[in-house]
DNA sequence: AACACGTTGGTAGTCACTACCATATTGGTA
DNA sequence: TACCAATATGGTAGTGACTACCAACGTGTT
């Protein structure tokens, strides 16, 4: 929230940040996420309570991914829209993947990411604000394909279309998770693509 | 839960259950859901709290949809397994549809639908176990077809499928009730499968 | 040195939800 | 008809997530 004009300060406060997420990703890991309680996160991380809500707005915030969805969303507005609908979002999905596995240094990161995922798969709430988070990326997909909304049959179309693409990322995340991340995440999301609309609509060298 | 072996028990139980339902939908639409607590609404039925929390084991209950999903699997069984994968899927959400919407008696039954879907459209929580809900949908759509789980590939093609039919249905339930269920919903989910998925792959007359 | 700001901690409260126990009414039975 | 089991409901007390409101302390700037 707060602007920060300083960098010492900013460096502190991301860094309590890292701080309780670590200790309550490994806690929710080794107790459950229902059997740990935020307290139980606080105290972890050396912190009172109300730190962690300081930080984190809700508990499921702990776990849930952030930057994914400003960052398929700047891809999809860089595309080029000559292309299907689905093969469009489809790619941008594929590319965003890319970013985010490769992207990441080492190994430490991609089993942090995946332990996340396992816990978002297995828990209820942080399962059920995930798709909502999806839902959520899927309005702004739409925005930045840039509808004019006046159709209500075009807005159909869209909407279904992102949906239907968001859906089969969430399957293949699932599905790359529960494989213990073993293969590569963006094949997975293509392979999945493909199964879903067909080789046609999706297929990399077209 | 508990076996009724009587049939006046039966219809007093439903009747209390009926009843906190509607008091719900109607303050949850008046006040909006988090303003209103579950004191609030068992006030208003007439009953204590607890008496709500046994009719329904959560305060996102009073408003979820319930005999959807059964619906879906059962048509997903009976079908043909000579379609392809997408139509079949399509086909049985399109039919539970038309039983859903169309079953009912009257006009007083669609109004109570379309106000539990916008209550589960504008409120964060609700949409959100929904979604879950859909989650858990797919799960037993899978089922219905009849996986051997063998092919994690053959696993990861239906997984897809079924979660973009889903979000697809989904995508033309929220165009439905933005459209105060003037359309058809069947006609909604054939038109938003069609734009996902293409004509072809869901054309009812194939 | 003084001042503004941002980070943290404490307290008290609301609300969803869960045991555990008591009570009354109903349905079938001796 | 009297009795008993099942069931629907109510009460109390408690947990845990989350939210004000206020106090204290350190940091960066003037």
């Amino acid at each position: 929230m707060p602007g920060q004009y300083s960098t010492l300060r900013a460096q502190r406060r991301a860094e309590t940040q890292r701080a309780i997420q670590a200790h309550a990703i490994r806690l929710f890991t080794e107790r459950g996420y229902d059997a740990t309680t935020v307290t139980d996160v606080a105290e972890a991380a050396g912190v009172s309570p109300m730190t962690v809500y300081r930080h984190f707005p809700t508990k499921e915030d702990l776990v849930l991914l952030d930057q994914h969805g400003a960052l398929v969303a700047e891809r999809i507005a860089a595309s080029p829209d000559v292309q299907p609908l689905v093969r469009r979002i489809g790619r941008a999905l594929i590319e965003s993947a890319t970013t985010l596995t490769g992207g990441d240094d080492l190994a430490a990161g991609r089993e942090f990411l995946l332990a996340r995922l396992r816990l978002m798969i297995s828990t209820p709430a942080l399962r059920a604000k995930h798709l909502d988070n999806h839902y959520a990326l899927q309005r702004s997909i739409v925005d930045a394909l840039g509808v004019d909304a006046a159709d209500p049959d075009t807005v159909l179309r869209i909407q279904a279309a992102a949906s239907a693409c968001l859906a089969t990322l969430h399957t293949a995340l699932v599905c790359w998770a529960e494989d213990d991340g073993r293969g590569q995440l963006p094949d997975m999301i293509a392979k999945a693509l493909a199964a879903a609309f067909g080789e046609d609509a999706t297929d990399p060298h077209g």
